[in-house]
DNA sequence: AGATGTCTGTAACAATATTGCATTATTCTG
DNA sequence: CAGAATAATGCAATATTGTTACAGACATCT
């Protein structure tokens, strides 16, 4: 049992975030791909909160002194966290959240939505991938994208009625 | 198999949209929802192309002489059609498509895509809902909606290298 | 230093979606 | 059938999300 895929509310979150930076900057390393200050401070952003962003929600909690980012800049930077993996979009609310699993691809991989916390987690769901795979063989059709999110409420949401985060 | 789950190419199109829109008022007054002459308009906008339209896009589809329906109009609209479950929202495109399977809710269901010729198929999958609910249930989620939908390309692009619609 | 390519800034704008309120239809009740 | 209540649609403004085009800044490599 993977028992509750979210983190832990009494989580060390400092350290959990420090830990994903320096995961992040191995593997732009190794993909050749600058993370530049400006960029690793929109992931810090999405990483500190363990939810789902929109882009101009990013924006906010970018701005430090008077300065907005421009809406292009971010998403531009998005494109890069995406296309690297640090990344993921939550199409269903057409928002943004950092990548805490090792997985390689997408593959396999099924992502949880709370609708108490918003927060977002990702599992492994290879079975689900395995049953979605033999429908789309039988019937002719050649997947390049598999897009597998569910909403609900987090096992933190459903003990302590009030979120968890 | 169930083979190609997306409607032939040479299928009696006007038929099929006749045939829906009988069971859309069949559905519609099982529920009570009342089907309005703009609504059935709206319906049939999206039983016509086997297509995901955006909402500006059955906007401009829809005008007749030289009026606009708003676009307020538009998703309400479309917001009776879904909660009737005559047509489903495709997340991954802001976009909504008619419903053409005999299901009742979207459960056991998932969504294909074609990048080809922008058609979307709904197919049948037990067993991904199956996986997924395991996967869920051990980590204590709740889960109120599930959201699969796989893109691609359909068996008839596959095909012809032309798209097929 | 100079050339090249990548990154970021600025401004305008396009596409998607919602709020609030007025008006018109439809249904319900007596 | 009149009048009241409810549901549906219209209208205007605006919010939210995402993109295009072009210019300037910064890094990297000879």
């Amino acid at each position: 049992m993977p028992d509750n895929l979210f983190p832990r509310p009494e989580h060390d979150h400092g350290s959990c975030i420090e830990h994903a930076i320096g995961r992040a900057h191995e593997i732009c390393a190794e993909k050749s791909v600058r993370l530049t200050a400006l960029r690793e401070s929109v992931l810090r952003v999405l990483l500190s909160s363990h939810k789902a962003l929109g882009a101009y929600e990013i924006i906010e909690r970018l701005q430090t002194d008077g300065r907005r980012l421009a809406p292009i800049s971010v998403y531009r930077i998005i494109d890069v966290l995406l296309s690297a993996g640090l990344a993921h979009r939550l199409e269903s609310k057409n928002a943004f959240f950092a990548c805490l699993s090792e997985h390689d691809s997408a593959n396999s991989m099924l992502v949880l939505v709370c609708d108490g916390c918003y927060r977002v987690a990702e599992a492994e769901a290879p079975d689900a991938w395995g049953a979605i795979k033999s429908v789309t063989q039988s019937s002719g059709f050649a997947v390049t994208e598999t897009i597998l999110e569910i909403q609900g409420t987090c096992a933190d949401c459903r003990k302590t009625t009030r979120p968890a985060a």
